[in-house]
DNA sequence: CGTTTAATTGAAAACCGTCAAAGTGCGTGG
DNA sequence: CCACGCACTTTGACGGTTTTCAATTAAACG
């Protein structure tokens, strides 16, 4: 469903429903107000790779301005609420808009890049806690976190989906951190010890406020 | 060193040279002739994760046009001759160049995800083989490839980290694979049996000439 | 409340890493 | 030309991590 507000199309997506199917043509991009959605592939034995999770705040996706398609599914993990970005107006003034979204698609293109070097050289207990420590360091930006606590709509299954394991051994882990002390996901409450936002890793993702530095000009000014 | 050659940069690197380290501002993005190359990053305990390899014809890297700078470091895996693309002539006309460089982009972007996915749910077999088969596939392109046979300049420490793999394992997945029969590799020699051009895999990466495809016009036209 | 979905536990096996050593190839210098 | 050194490959034995299969408990939802 559509609603016209002020030259903004609002959409809503129930959980679980689809924002994109594999091949779809895309003439806009999503920005989420609520809830959250992720990009998956499943493979030929039928198990799930989840490749990027999508946030209140985020651009989905970026370069779906590009390729005019989604290359791959999204589906919404909760409810959503997400703003319609027409593509077609964007073209036409290379200003803020482009500029936003290809900034959008560096920031993610860089969390891909510290995703295969945790997933190829970490632990599943080291990949388990950078990526909770990551998830709150997000939502922070969108204030939906206090300082040492915030909500994780996420299932066991697809924190596993998104860190290479089996819901069992994610189960596992997760308990074995609990014990640990230092940060506990109880239901879909994290909780972090204090000195828990120490640099655990990410190489390229970089400080929160990452934005485009020209080499010279803006690009596209 | 930098030779002039009808407005073509051209510039030379030896093996095991750095084309850029981490942090480094990029005026330039280089476009391969020879040679192969590699980003990476180190983790604390010094382990090494490789997370992309570029081919002649390949740019290297194109988010520099964004960026502005390097975020992770490349390294010559051979003897490389590039050439120089600058980055400040191409701000000012929106055209082919930049196009091709956000094409560029967009099959590294997907690239990347095809290699979440691999490392994440494919065993260490299935993830050897599939390298093995997209290096042959990209090399095609270029025209560095016989029919089933090719040559990969790589070591077994170079591919483990880039599958996230110690050497030896590695070492021992190729022995597998040889005695497998179809996909052999020796000393840098790869040799694929018939019949390994079937579709093993990449979801997004899609047909060898992939290219943007907008939504409805050009985008920066 | 009953039904479904998600979380948790246990035991066994498969996969992959670690450590240590030996073998191979290749270029450099004597 | 040969000897040496060096980097890379190969092998074995062992241990740790992660998966698999199966069952049970707990939580969420009508």
């Amino acid at each position: 469903m559509t609603i016209e507000t002020s030259n903004l199309h609002i959409r809503q997506f129930s959980k679980h429903e689809h924002l994109a199917r594999a091949g779809d043509p895309q003439r806009v991009v999503y920005k989420v107000q609520e809830g959250w959605a992720c990009r998956y592939s499943v493979i030929p034995d039928g198990r799930r790779q989840i490749t990027a999770i999508f946030l209140p705040g985020d651009f989905c996706e970026p370069q779906w301005l590009l390729a005019g398609k989604a290359q791959l599914p999204i589906i919404a993990i909760t409810p959503m609420t997400v703003t319609e970005i027409p593509l077609e107006n964007i073209y036409g003034q290379p200003g803020k808009g482009v500029q936003d979204l290809l900034g959008a698609m560096l920031e993610a293109f860089n969390r891909q890049t510290d995703w295969i070097v945790s997933l190829g050289r970490k632990s599943a207990k080291a990949r388990v806690r950078d990526f909770l420590l990551e998830l709150h360091r997000r939502l922070k930006v969108s204030g939906h976190v206090s300082a040492h606590r915030c909500t994780i709509p996420l299932t066991q299954q697809d924190m596993a989906d998104v860190l290479g394991l089996t819901a069992v051994h994610l189960n596992r882990v997760l308990m074995d951190l609990r014990k640990s002390g230092a940060i506990s996901l109880r239901g879909k409450t994290l909780s972090l010890g204090h000195n828990e936002h120490v640099q655990t890793g990410p190489a390229t993702s970089g400080a929160p406020h990452m934005s485009i530095q020209p080499a010279r000009e803006p690009m596209l000014a």
